[in-house]
This record gives C-alpha cells, structure tokens and sequence, in this order.
DNA sequence: ATGGTTGCCTCGCAA
C-alpha cells in the first residue's frame, strides 16, 4: 500500500496539478492538508473520475484536510482527540485495509510570543497522548501530514536564520521528540540519510531556484507499520510546475 | 538585501 501526504494550499487551485499527480503516482491513500475550503465545495465528481474516493473535514478558507483512496475508509473520526473546543479542521483518521492513517495539519505556530505558539504546544502534546492510545492497539497505523517542524538542523537551508522560528526552536523540537520517541519511526529517514532534503520551499525569494528548503512534511509510522516498510521518498516533480504548491507530496510504500 | 509570493467571498491575514 503507497501512503502519501501533500500540502496542496488550496484544492480548488491544485485540482489540475493534484489529478496529474495521482494518475502519475498511484497511491493507495493520499493524505491532504490546506484544503482552504468547505467539505461541501470539495471536487468530489473530478477526484471520482479518476479512481479516488473522499473523507473531508472542510472548513472556510483557511486549514482543512481529507483523505483521498482507491477503497473507502472505516471508522473515520474527524478531529484529534483531547480538546472538544478545537474548531480548527487539522486532523482526520481512518482505517483502510488493516492500516490506520491519519493526515494531520498542524498549527504553524508563528509568532512564538502568542496564542498560535501555545495552541501548536497544546496540539503537539493531544496528538503525543493520542498516539499514546493508539499504540497501546499494537497495529500499524501511519501518521502523515504537514508537522510544521523541522526535526533537525540537517531539515532546513539555513538553522541558524531560523533558530527562534516556531518550525524550529528548541521547545518545538523537544515537544516533536516525545511524539516520535514513543517509538515511531520517520518513513523519509528509514531510507534516507543525507542531508537538504525538503518537502517544502517558500513562495518567496526564489527559494525553489536555489534549493532553499525545509523538510517539515513527515509519515511516522508506528512499530507494526515500521516493520512492512520497503520504500520512501520526497517526490519533487510537482514542485516545478506552474501553479505549483509551496510542498511536495512524500510518500511511503508497505507491503 | 528586512526584499519577495500565494490564496483566502480580502481592503489584511495566514503561510
């Protein structure tokens, strides 16, 4: 089964570019982030002519995710446990086959001295605790989506620029260790070492051109997952259309 | 070099 994620900043936008890409790809579950729009203006009909299904959780203009599959999804739940008055459309979870795999859009967290840095903490730890639950079920499930942190200093073009960013500082780091030192492992990684590897470049400053980028976009997989890993990767060709999103989907291949 | 870009039912905000 081929698992992705892509930030697509906009469905309605990317639609051309996101058909391209599935028909190109042909991933199982694609795991979206930054719809930008309502469940009910999702395209639906377009998705469904080319082979996918839909689970959405829409919400005006800003966030949004859903899960696009060639089968459909069971026992969805449509919002990350741990705080009933989260409104924000971040989080997303079903089970296809015998594997749970969530897409996950988590807070930005800019500026660092305001309620966004707190809320992106807070989030942080809902899903630690909930991956807490879920690996307690001891079965494969994937964790996928835009973490908006960069793990590593090898993850970004320039560590030292953005030192005190909400992707990057330390309490953000730490707070994204006790997630994956649960004992997930990061798909991306399991097969790839070397450094400057990214999933995503700024619209601005030609950062594309020059390679300037950060890898914030992650699969984490749990042990039961880990263990029927057999490939991954960032693929960029998506990045150099027109019209492009500022991420590139990663994906990861179980067998 | 404090620049620059994209998408949102906008006239600023979020990324």
């Amino acid at each position: 089964m081929k698992v992705a994620t892509w930030n697509v900043n906009s469905v309605k936008v990317r639609l051309p570019l996101l058909l391209d890409w599935l028909d190109a790809a042909k991933p199982d579950v694609v795991c979206l982030q930054e719809i930008k729009c309502l469940a009910a203006d999702f395209p639906l009909m377009e998705l469904r002519g080319h082979g996918y299904r839909a689970e959405i959780v829409g919400q005006k203009s800003y966030n949004g995710v859903a899960l696009l599959s060639k089968e459909p999804a069971r026992d969805v739940i449509t919002a990350l446990p741990g705080d009933g008055g989260d409104s924000q459309a971040r989080y997303l979870e079903a089970s296809f086959g015998d594997i749970r795999i969530a897409t996950i859009y988590l807070p930005n967290g800019n500026p660092v001295d305001s309620d966004k840095y707190r809320y992106k903490l807070a989030w942080l730890e809902r899903l630690r605790a909930h991956a807490v639950t879920l690996l307690h079920q001891e079965r494969p499930f994937v964790l996928a989506g835009d973490y908006n942190v960069i793990p590593e200093p090898e993850d970004v073009y320039d560590p030292v620029a953005w030192r005190e960013d909400a992707l990057f500082r330390t309490e953000t780091r730490r707070a994204y260790r006790g997630l994956v030192n649960l004992g997930l492992t990061d798909a991306f990684r399991a097969f790839h070492a070397e450094p400057h590897r990214y999933s995503f470049w700024d619209y601005q400053a030609g950062r594309w051109q020059r390679d300037e980028g950060l890898r914030i976009d992650h699969l984490l997989l749990s042990p039961q997952a880990a263990d029927r890993l057999v490939a991954a990767d960032i693929d960029k060709t998506p990045r150099d259309k027109d019209k492009a999103s500022d991420h590139t989907p990663v994906w990861c291949e179980l067998n």
